[in-house]
DNA sequence: CGATAAATTGACATGGATCAAATACGGTGG
DNA sequence: CCACCGTATTTGATCCATGTCAATTTATCG
């Protein structure tokens, strides 16, 4: 199922620009120096492309690379004995949705493209070298996987205590401002490339209500959400529709220049 | 409101053996040299006491230390504006539940004390000390936040698309397992020193049903519920009718020596 | 022994699930 | 460029797991 794959070496001139991204990202949550910077963009990594709705990462898995997605969309999910199916996490470009392999052995969950998407694999040797070598580094990718943990949290919040207007709501401001941290949100749009049913099983919710629900958000002028491209149109009541308090993404800068 | 406090200097004989907990909780999820334990139970710190319902660490502090569950049981919790309440974690004797303060500056949620419990603060520059001069230890506090993460997307598994009653004996089942690591769930019973209401905002359940569903599973002869005091009674049909996988915990010993 | 919090019970309401059909739409082969 | 197909969206009708409200009983504790 996969249909192409690349190597790069480390001191290597014509890396795609998307490698940037892993910079991007990580400084959106954190101050990175010059050389390390320019460590991330020596990594090793191996490209693997990836088609819709295929896996990347499967439960049971135990890793001897992290994956870093280049270009595309993933998510993380789990499925229940009987078919029931949980996503915990979206990731855009830039995100390492299996840091926690360096670590933690087997995958419990799996790793999924929801649109064609590229993914680099980095050798968890080449990890710890690079981690060892750049102490802030390892900083930034642990910080990067606490944070990680608090949007799971704030996801619970969502499914534990909020309503559907809210939580969708909810999720479409959380996407602005990770999608911005990496430089694809220009003018407060973005490609959200998932069913209404991947978002109810994101969100805890039927595709039917989740339907009913977008529907009343595009009626209030809050949002547009066509062919995947998701507009936030009214940003302020937006927010507040969604009870939505930034702190929890903790981002340092707001996007990346 | 803080009843009590003491402290410890590092080389100091008499430490309270609860103090152990910790070491017993990482051992529970990775393997740790003699070195590294002695290095823990050399740890300076503070010890404060908290009542029922007291906070511990607040939303919104920036803490310069770590703090540490020696006695009692604690929960991590935030509140919606309206007063709607979220629980996303409960932490027994051994947890740390602010350990990523060591490298997320604010507090995005609140920790509390759900009975008289004792806290230890731990300076985060003794942390560092440590992780610094024991890489192994690092290791291990990175995998033990990296198993939050793991519970945080399990138990969002279960607000998101288990039912009232797969949720309640789900949690009873990772309780029975994570007090067990470190010892504290002899012959299958443990002290859940927390009310039914407090159970329906940790899986975003009403009161009044938390109540309905234990009635159940204890009519069910699955467990007993009384007095804080909770006995599984069948294991085998309780993970059943949970669903329960206990791989997302990811401890390497069923149960400390 | 009150007093206050927690557990329990009953009656009733509802957000959201489920079921079933009817469009719309992106992609593909002719 | 169009006809066709499988998938996604939308709509309507109905149902139910859980919520809400209110009262009663049972701890718990100074």
């Amino acid at each position: 199922m996969q249909q192409h794959t690349t190597s790069y070496g480390p001191p290597h001139s014509d890396r795609p620009p998307e490698r940037h991204r892993l910079v991007r990202k990580l400084q959106s949550i954190t101050d990175l120096t010059a050389e390390e910077r320019q460590a991330l963009l020596d990594l090793p990594m191996t490209v693997r492309s990836y088609a819709r709705g295929e896996d990347i990462v499967r439960e049971g898995d135990t890793p001897s690379e992290c994956c870093l997605v280049l270009e595309g969309f993933a998510c993380r999910y789990k499925l229940l004995p009987d078919g029931r199916r949980q996503i915990m996490a979206f990731h855009t470009p830039g995100d390492m949705p299996d840091l926690q392999s360096l670590h933690i052995g087997v995958m419990d969950h799996s790793v999924a493209a929801m649109m064609p998407t590229q993914a680099a694999f980095i050798p968890h040797t080449s990890m710890r070298d690079l981690t060892h070598a750049y102490p802030g580094l390892l900083h930034a990718f642990w910080r990067d996987t606490l944070i990680d943990a608090a949007i799971f949290r704030e996801w619970l919040i969502g499914v534990g205590r909020r309503d559907g207007h809210e939580r969708i709501a909810h999720l479409i401001c959380e996407m602005l401002l990770r999608f911005r941290g990496v430089d694809l949100a220009p003018n407060d749009t973005f490609k959200m490339p998932v069913t209404q049913a991947d978002i109810g099983d994101a969100l805890g919710l039927s595709h039917v209500h989740v339907n009913r629900v977008l529907q009343d958000l595009r009626r209030d002028g809050l949002i547009t959400w066509t062919n995947s491209v998701v507009s936030i149109l009214d940003w302020e009541k937006l927010q507040k529709r969604a009870l939505f308090d930034a702190t929890y993404l903790h981002q340092v800068h707001e996007a990346a220049a």
